[in-house]
DNA sequence: TAAACATATAAACATGCACTTATATGATTA
DNA sequence: TAATCATATAAGTGCATGTTTATATGTTTA
């Protein structure tokens, strides 16, 4: 990864950056890009599976949505999303690895 | 990465993720953190380099200090931060090779 | 067309958060 | 100790956002 490249990041790099990692920041759409790693699936199996209302899970989708990150479907009265690219479950696993190295180090055994 | 562990994150590590995610959802913030690549600075060379009121850039630091992304170091009169772990770059660098890859399959050339 | 089902949207509320202005804390120097 | 410099904190404000409750949109089936 070349420094150079980082540190001459555009602002609006910076913003779709940002957009991004705002999009991973809530526990309940993790959960949702999560339960879509393997397959793709309707609101309803989401709604069930996680335990949420209806009209969040709708909610959190526009948002995972609006970032890209869900592409939807429709088959019949459902409503399919799966993941645009798989590679953010991948992303999520990162981020557990860095958040965890960080506590680690915190704790004195790093 | 095994799958596996993936589909059976703890809702505490869950939590680390979104939180860690959240640090990295503001574009000041990750000017800060690019900013420290390459050296640990001083409070009022960051409020010269970005552009940013002292308070907000020391209000951001404790928001980087909260999720233990940098690191502080008494020098003197001056208060010196630094990256805790350097990996968190290429994190921002994977979010946005992530995010253009979104864009790019948006716009039709992916 | 009416009824039932799947999903989306609207409204309302509470909370969080980025930012500014003003002030306090802490370290250095005269 | 007084004054100055570096940084942190407090208070206030406006705006975004997560959630619930209620309702609308759109599709299928009878």
């Amino acid at each position: 990864m070349p420094s150079s490249l980082i540190g001459s990041l555009q602002p609006e790099q910076l913003e779709e950056i940002a957009f991004l990692a705002k999009s991973l920041s809530d526990v309940n759409r993790l959960r949702i890009l999560l339960a879509l790693e393997q397959e793709s699936k309707s609101v309803s199996v989401l709604v069930e599976e996680l335990g949420l209302s209806q009209p969040l899970v709708s909610h959190h989708l526009r948002e995972l949505r609006r970032t890209l990150l869900v592409s939807v479907k429709r088959k019949g009265p459902f409503i399919y999303y799966s993941l645009t690219d798989e590679k953010v479950i991948e992303m999520i696993n990162n981020l557990l690895q860095l958040a965890e190295g960080l506590l680690t180090r915190k704790s004195g055994f790093g």
